[in-house]
DNA sequence: TGTGTATTTGGCAGTATAGCCAATCACCGC
DNA sequence: GCGGTGATTGGCTATACTGCCAAATACACA
């Protein structure tokens, strides 16, 4: 592979790799539906705060999400709309594995 | 985070972490246009056959690629078509900052 | 049966990631 | 300015991933 070929799959890689994460994923779901500050999402991961603030630097650094601080609180938004586009694909993949495991009962 | 809530989460984030490596996506990319078997994409990777033999293999658990044996050789394939989907999103992120990039600078 | 080729598997060392706690920073109201 | 609250950062340990080499397996053909 020339190193050209390589740094775009490194760059495609590192935005999946921010993105292929349980409590990022559900950081991404909740956030298509509209802005959330940290503390809303803290509460609904169920984790510590410092956790969930780094999975959303993750997210951030990658382009995925935006932050806007307003007073004490940050509130964070999808920046990327298509985002949500990739959970369809996935869920085709889960779609087809959960079939061929049926198939192969049969 | 409610137990079932979180499986489903889990299950998309092991396909997503299954792509999220340079390597498999370049894989994935050159399955796209047709078979290939473990040699073939050995020579275009540039890295040991171990290698490139295990990332074909994280993809096959994952569900994303099948294998077929055919004499001494293994030919690989895409399953799930629309995974290439996945990858105009990734690259909407990439232009995305590619973007913010550029108006920062201006 | 034996040799050679294609692929997988085991094992190891280096590197990266996750999640918690503690400490710090940023901002508001008093 | 001061205390209080929301969020980020630093640091630590446990865990997972990567990529190579070496060994094992699978198959074809002589």
């Amino acid at each position: 592979m020339e190193p050209d070929v390589k740094a775009k799959y490194q760059m495609r890689a590192r935005i999946l790799k921010a993105m292929a994460h349980p409590t990022r994923l559900f950081l991404i779901d909740e956030l298509a539906r509209g802005e959330r500050c940290v503390c809303e999402l803290t509460a609904m991961v169920g984790a510590d705060t410092s956790t969930v603030s780094k999975h959303l630097s993750v997210l951030r650094e990658a382009g995925i999400v935006s932050d806007e601080k307003r007073g004490l609180m940050v509130f964070y938004s999808l920046r990327v709309p298509c985002v949500t586009n990739v959970f369809k694909c996935v869920e085709g993949v889960l779609e087809a594995n959960a079939a061929a495991t049926l198939s192969a009962i049969r």
